[in-house]
Parts: C-alpha cells; structure tokens; sequence
DNA sequence: TTAATATCTTAACAACGTTAAGATTGACGA
DNA sequence: TCGTCAATCTTAACGTTGTTAAGATATTAA
C-alpha cells in the first residue's frame, strides 16, 4: 500500500490545530491521538514522531492558544486610546475570551501551572495594572492590588459561562458593571 | 473461589472515599474504577453495582467534596463573631480550602456546571455579603457588587497554589492583604 | 422456606496510549 | 549520480481502561 505522498508534510500543525478544534468543541479530557491520527490521514503510531507523547502534544496546543489569548489582551490594549479606561478593556477582552470559549478555561491554568513571573498575560496585566494606578499606590499595597484584581477578572472568566452569572444578551455590558463594582483601597 | 464475605458490605461509600484519597492526590483525570475496585478487594466490574459508570461515582465524589466545602464555609462564618469580618473570615477560608487541595479546584467547579441559583457555597456567600453591606447599596449595584466579590474570592482560590501569587509562611494574612485590598463602590 | 432482589464474579469486548521493528522519503555530501 | 543518513511514516503488538452480559451468591421479605 503505497500512497503517493508516503509523508504528510505538515503533520504536527495539522495535529495541534485540528486537536484544539476538538477540544474548543468537547474539551481536552476526550481528545483522542488515534482519532486524530486518523482525522490527519495517518497511522496512530505517526504522531510519535512529532511529540513524544499525549502530554506533549497537550502542552503544545497549550502553548498555542496561550498566544491567542496573549493577542487578544494585547490588542485590546492597543485598541483602548482612552487610557482611563485601559483595565476595563482589559478585563473585558479577559473575561469575553473564555465566555467565547469556556472549554479553553480549565486547559490553559489548571493543567500545567504556569510559573507566574514567566506568565506573559499575568506580566501584561500587571504592567498595565502599574501605567494606570501610576505611582499613587504604596508600593506594597499594589502587591496585593494586582493579584487581587486580577483574581476579580480570572475568576469571572471562570465563572461567567454558569448559568445565572452573566445575562446572555448582554454581555459586554454586564461584565463592565461586574468589573466596575469594585475599587482600589488608597 | 469462596470469600467468607461475598459482599464488601460498603463498597458505594469506600469507593467514594478512597477515590477521593486518590483525586486529592493526583487529580481526577488519572483515577482508574478498575484500580480503586482492585484496592477495595472487589472485582473490576462490582462498582457497576452501585454506580451506573465511572461519570457517576465522580459526580458522587464531587457531592461528597461540595458538602465539605459548604460545611467550611459555613463553619468560618459561625467561628466569626466580629461581624464586620465576616466577608474576610469567610474569603480567606474559601481560598484556604482549595489552598490545602488544589486538585479539588478543577474536580469541583469544572466538571458539572452547577446552576448558580441551587449552588450552595454560592447562595450562602451572596447570603453574607447581604448581610454585610446591609441596606447601604442599591439593590442592581449590589447583584453586580455580589459577583464581583465572588469571582475575586474564587479566582483568588484557584490562583493561590501558583508560585509567586501567595507567600507559603503567611498564607493567612496574605489572604487577607489580597482580599482586603478592594472595596466595594457605593 | 421460598421467592425476589441486591450484590458480586467471571469473561469478554472495543478503544486507548505506547512501543518496537522496519519501510519510505527527502536532503546532502562524495 | 550515487549512497548515506536522518526524518517520517506503517504495521503489529502490548498492557490498561471502561463497560457489558451471563451467571453465582448473599440478603431480605413474604
């Protein structure tokens, strides 16, 4: 059994991409490599050659939508010319991120702990967190600030796809008066 | 091949129990029925008995650990005297429970998606910020100020094992730091 | 005592992750 | 152009898993 393309050509992009719709659709606990083998048009001894494993393969898709969601944050900032509302859009695009996608939730923080002064999304946020409070913080008091408004706006990521949290035909707004409600101790 | 105890006589509730020795240990992703009936010395297909599939046995599991956490939370509150600490004594214990288990955070909130109107720790958490900020606050600001303090407490909690969010020799006051760095806007 | 029911065992099935051994392809230097 | 070598893939097999069917044993209740 010959096939005319005896090599596949792009198999490892092929298996991180098409993995990833699988789990946006059931989530990462039911991905199945032979599946996805199969889905490629390939043995399910192939993968082997480009990931060591399943893991692997997990912490490759992983890193992938850790970069879109490190682009989503970036661009909204970008996109925020109204400097005094540049957390909001922030938590916005946070939070909207896995209300789109809560399947992405519990893959990309609870599967391999991200080392926090290595985590790009934690650094941005802090860093904007620091441009917008300027320096009328304690230094120590803004420690605290940031991980405490950070938990607000990871913790509604986590909780605005249950039902009840968030008004469906209201999203946006919604999240706003949520990340509103609370202010910084001075 | 005759035990002198055809029956294990409490199989359901060893199953659950040992099963949530090993959760605690190595996530749920990894527990085998097979093993956990081989520990409970029954065979591989006895669970079958008493939970229609393995799905059950984990969302009795997860009953099992909710009712835990439910008793912490409210044990925190009674052990509260000075009502003005209510919402800290409650948060710091709500982060603390899944501090000591991380592995609980994803088994318990990203598996079944409760309803947030039957949800317990949910109800009695809205029921103690009332409590709390009394009268004082409009009744829309108060259902948006409500999930915010929830989703801070509740991304505090599943951050908290992160290297670098908590400091390990004050974990109690660090809490306290964090959660006491907002407040509520009137 | 007997019949019904709950509980367990044995045996088997398909699906899974993984590995070993070997085939095929493409790249590159002699 | 040829031969070598590494990368990539296939085939076949292994042990483990969840699950089911059929039947054995214990318990309960009439």
């Amino acid at each position: 059994m010959v096939k005319d393309n005896y090599h596949h050509g792009n198999l490892r992009q092929v298996l991180i991409e098409t993995g990833l719709e699988y789990i946006s659709k059931f989530g990462f606990e039911s991905l199945s490599l032979r599946k996805l083998a199969e889905t490629a048009g390939v043995s399910c001894a192939a993968p082997y050659a480009h990931f060591k494993n399943k893991e692997e393969l997990l912490f490759a898709i992983q890193d992938y939508v850790t970069d879109q969601f490190m682009n989503n944050l970036t661009e909204a900032a970008l996109n925020c010319t109204n400097k005094s509302r540049l957390l909001v859009e922030l938590g916005i695009s946070y939070v909207l991120f896995f209300y789109k996608n809560p399947l992405y939730y519990v893959f990309l923080f609870n599967r391999r702990c991200p080392d926090l002064e290595v985590y790009g999304p934690f650094l941005f946020f802090r860093q904007c967190v620091i441009d917008t409070l300027g320096k009328g913080v304690d230094e120590e008091q803004l420690k605290y600030s940031i991980i405490a408004l950070w938990s607000m706006v990871h913790g509604l990521a986590g909780l605005a796809s249950i039902n009840g949290v968030i008004d469906p035909d209201n999203i946006t707004e919604e999240i706003e008066k949520i990340i509103t409600s609370i202010d910084i101790r001075r």
